[in-house]
Parts: structure tokens; sequence; C-alpha cells
DNA sequence: GTTTGGACTGTAATCTAAGTTCGAATCCAG
DNA sequence: CTGGATTCGAACTTAGATTACAGTCCAAAC
């Protein structure tokens, strides 16, 4: 499938906030507005709806895999920089309450969405789930599926910081992400 | 609206699992078939596709809330308590992987299935919420806002079962659902 | 300067599935 | 037996995705 230029991939990133979050869903019809293109452009580029939101989710998923690794000190030991990126990853979605709306929404449509699904277990869970084995090796983990383990703290994030949104309490609160930076890593139990 | 007999009722829970977790979601024609009975009776007990779905989660919400009481001793102390409900949460997700996929799903669809997230409100977020309210006044937890910590909490159990489910790794295996309720309880760091 | 090919648009047709309506058939309690 | 409740099949409307296609615009090639 041909990939959309930049300035019209940068404009529908620019909405797909809106796109991704918005109830109810939007048309087609309304996103093509939103960009100042037409229908037909949207469907020149892509294969359909899920076509699109794949691609929005995909980019915003390297993008946040990008910030994450900004966020972390390489020459850190393992327990640092899992704590970094488990703090980048919550600040990084609690920008971006759309974004897990759309990622769950992957989740759900399973079968459809399969591009999104991949691209996270590459960039976001793969990693996550290679820091946390370095961290095992280490000692500093006693985790016994990593890929079980990242699920488990993903969703954490996830329902987190939508619940907030949800809410309408700012997820971005400096507060609330270190609690919940504390009680993926620590738990709830004190 | 008027409720559905308990025949029918029973019928549509039994076949609940399909009709939430299958992909694609099946058209009303198909779940009406499976249940034996017509679109046009469906239709006349339910307001549309969402107000089915709302009545099979909201029921499987509360049945879940009664198994989860029945594996509470409350008689025992608040951390034990906790323990034990994570637990059973997490028993009773692993055996319903299409209702953890209906609850994603009420979440994304934000704005309908408002009756979805008020049962789940009601019947589990709300006495997990009170227990850690308790666990936090006996000290045992160190939890800020128990929302919060409820959210991240349902998250990483609804994450880890439906990431298992979807690698077809079996959501109910014991080993996973200790580590799961340890992550949960005490994180990821050893 | 003309041709050409790709990007893009507008419009209309098609298709799927939800939602709606209705009258006939059936069931059942009083 | 009768009347209301329930069930059904079928026809219909509607929303929106998807497809098809003819035409416009533009820059590069010739």
């Amino acid at each position: 499938m041909k990939r959309p230029p930049d300035d019209l991939a940068q404009r529908l990133l620019d909405v797909s906030e809106q796109v991704l979050g918005a109830t109810p869903p939007p048309r087609l019809e309304d996103i093509a507005h939103q960009v100042g293109a037409s229908r037909a452009t949207l469907y020149y580029y892509f294969a359909g709806r899920d076509d699109l939101l794949a691609f929005l989710l995909t980019a915003h998923t390297q993008d946040g895999a990008q910030a994450v690794r900004k966020a972390i000190d390489p020459d850190g030991p393992p327990e640092q920089r899992l704590r970094e990126m488990v703090a980048a990853l919550a600040g990084y979605l609690a920008r971006r309450p759309g974004v897990c709306v759309g990622l769950l929404g992957a989740l759900g449509a399973a079968g459809r969405m399969t591009e999104v699904l991949e691209a996270n277990d590459e960039w976001i869970a793969g990693p996550l789930r290679e820091l946390l084995t370095e961290c095992r090796a280490s000692g500093a983990v006693r985790v016994v599926d990593v890929s079980d383990a990242a699920n488990a703290v993903l969703g954490g994030l996830l329902l987190a910081v939508l619940g907030r949104a949800m809410a309408d309490t700012d997820p971005s609160d400096p507060g609330f992400l270190a609690e919940l930076r504390d009680q993926v890593l620590h738990g709830v139990l004190a």
C-alpha cells in the first residue's frame, strides 16, 4: 500500500488525537475535511478506515518508542533504566489519551489492526521485555514470564491514564505519573 | 427498556464469549441465530446492539463481583482480602477473555456503553477502591489516589489476560495467575 | 509547448449491516 | 375461549464505508 506524502501524514498526525479519541468516531469524510483533503484522497493512500487508523497508531508507537529511548540513560543500571522507561511511557501516553483509546481499540478489534499490534510489540513491548530480561538477569526483578509481565505493565499504564482522561482529571499531573510509575514497579502493597 | 425473560437471558449469556470475543464482531442476525431466536426478538428486548452488549457485560460484571465476594474471607485482614480479591478477579477474567475484550471495547466506545462503565465502577472498581482505602488505613498500602490505583490494577489484569488469550497460551494457567497477582500486588521489581 | 504520468478531486453507484416497522402466528394465564 | 404477551418473518429505511470513474492540476520529460 502506498504511503501518504509527508505533509499529508503530518496533517493527519496533527489531528490524530481527535480522530482516535473522539466520540462518536468521526466519519472518514470528517477526517478528510479536518486535514483539508477529500475522502477520495484518503482512499487513495489508505485501504480503508482501519488502515488509516493503523497508520496513525503505528506512527505514534514509533514516536513513543523514540521518546522512551531518549528518556533512558543507556549507561545506567538496568533497574534505573526500567524506572525511566516506565516513567517515560506513562508520560508519553498521558499526553495522548486518544492514542490510548486507539491502542485499546486495536486490541479489541483483534484480527484487523494486526499491523498495530505488531508495531506495538516490536517498538514498545519488545524493548520492555528485553529490559525486564536484563533486570531479571541482574536480580533486580523476579519475573517469570517477561511477556506476561510486560503486558500487565502496559495495561496498568494504559488504563490508569485512560481512567484519568475519562474522569477529566489531568493525566499529565506529575504527582499522578509518579504514583503510577511506583505502583507499576513496586505494586500496590507497601 | 424491557428485560429479556430468564431463559433467553441465559442463552445469551451462554454464547456471550462468542458474541463479545469473536472477530469480526458477529452480526445481530448471527447472534439471534446462535440463541435460536430471531433478530426481531432481540430488538423486542434490546434497544440495539450496544444495549445487548451492555446487558451481557453488566451481567458478567455482577456475576464476577459475586464470584469475587465468595472468594474473599470477610474476617481476614485487609491485606489478605486484597490478595484474594486480585486473585479472584484474575481467575474470573482468565476464564472469560471475551469479556475482557468487551470491557476494553466499552472503554474505547466512550460515550455509549455508559451503563457498562457504571456497572463496572459500582460492582468491581468500587469494592476494589474500598478495599484499597481500608488497606491504606491499616498501613498495608501506600496508595495516594485509590481510584487511579484501582484503574491500574484492573488494567494490568485485563491486558495480561488478554495478551495470553491472543497468544493462544492458556490464561487460566495457575502459574500465570499467581505471577500476575504477585506482580499487581508487589510490582515487577524484586 | 506539448505530452505524459502521477496526485488529487467530486460525484455517483454499490454494498453491508444496523435499525425500524408491522401484521400474522403462537403461547399462555385467567 | 379470549386478550395480552411474545415471537417471527419480511420489507423497509438509513448511515456510512467502499468502489469506480471521469476529470483537473501540475511538474517533469521530451
